[in-house]
DNA sequence: GTCTATAAGTGGATAGAC
DNA sequence: GTCTATCCACTTATAGAC
């Protein structure tokens, strides 16, 4: 492990760097959004300066692009794997829906894939971040009809599911749930089962 | 009609700038988040000074949360009526839920409380917004469950529809739906025979 | 590859006049 | 009830050293 007091980051590869700050922007824009996340917070959990940040990625803005495609490929390629699966294409459609909501839940468990989506998502004002991210929810919908075979209602659904469980997450209700006696009720039939998973902030280890 | 050019405002009682103030506060706030908007937008969208709208409310926190409360009590207000009209009550389970459903839509084209609403639910992490938001989070989840007879897992539904809704809109996804065809099929779906509603942008008469 | 120093700009809030 | 002036803290981004 490495030590956390050290002053100055150790020498690493850019490549490296890059995905090691893209981590970071995403639990820090994650959790506080674009507008209120700053470049230096971003920097801290990263472990090095801030203007390496900025340099690293030329803008704030070209960050958060970064980080929104990012998620967008990792959430594609999640989805497209699950349908493509034998077991998953052996099932009938309201099988196959179920198994995608699950499928999104464990991805909210593994890393910080949907909470920047759903920051990006309030963003449509933006006039380059919001094309974006309209780009990217447009993708995830055409993937869903067309390789899932789904129609447009059924699709429907499920993105309303996801926005559910993206509200709750950024509303951080789950720090009600042992609690509030309603908490518990809505998040355990939002969730489902895999309610465990969001039960416990995981820190992240690099 | 005021004439738009003048430099001051006009000497009116304090309780009915604190309205204006409040709607105008609801769509800067609405369209670019708490954190990226500004006082002075709110100012200028309500035809004052910055600092005057600082005085009224405190601080900008503190308007924030001003904001939700009156957007969640006419919420309230709204579904609670709807679902003490007797035609309503004399719906089926079903029934009830598109009524609902259309009552929510209708309160998008109304007035700016869908989009402070949807805002809030981003701020989890903040100590004062987050908090507030997750009961009136749960105030609304109650008055589904309870006044309108739904179980857990319909209200959940009925939640993830306005989510959705609630997505689309501040993504400004209905700035595609006359380019995309994709973006077209969704609205459509998710927005039913009420599309045209959200399809432009009414500008809000005092 | 990474930092320190710092410029330049923005935004919330306060003071006090009218 | 409303404004002008202004302070101060914060944030992004740049320059240049190591």
């Amino acid at each position: 492990m490495s030590s956390v007091s050290e002053t100055k980051a150790e020498r690493i590869p850019a490549a490296q760097r890059r995905e090691q700050i893209l981590d970071a922007a995403a639990a820090v824009f994650g959790e506080r959004g674009y507008a209120g996340a700053t470049t230096d917070q971003v920097a801290q959990a990263a472990g090095i300066s801030q203007p390496y940040v900025v340099r690293m990625f030329g803008s704030k803005e070209k960050l958060f692009c970064e980080l929104l495609l990012r998620a967008r490929q990792r959430l594609e390629e999640r989805l497209s794997a699950a349908l493509a699966r034998p077991e998953v294409k052996a099932l009938d459609k309201q099988g196959r829906k179920q198994f995608l909501g699950r499928a999104y839940v464990d991805l909210v468990g593994e890393a910080d894939i949907v909470l920047p989506l759903a920051q990006g998502f309030l963003l449509g004002h933006d006039p380059v971040i919001g094309k974006y991210a309209r780009e990217g929810f447009l993708v995830i919908y055409r993937l869903l009809r067309d390789e899932g075979g789904f129609t447009p209602e059924e699709v429907r659904d499920f993105l309303a599911g996801g926005m559910l469980i993206n509200t709750l997450l950024t509303l951080q209700m789950t720090e009600l749930y042992g609690s509030d006696e309603t908490a518990r009720e809505l998040l355990g039939c939002a969730f489902g089962e895999k309610i465990d998973i969001v039960l416990h902030d995981a820190g992240t280890a690099s």
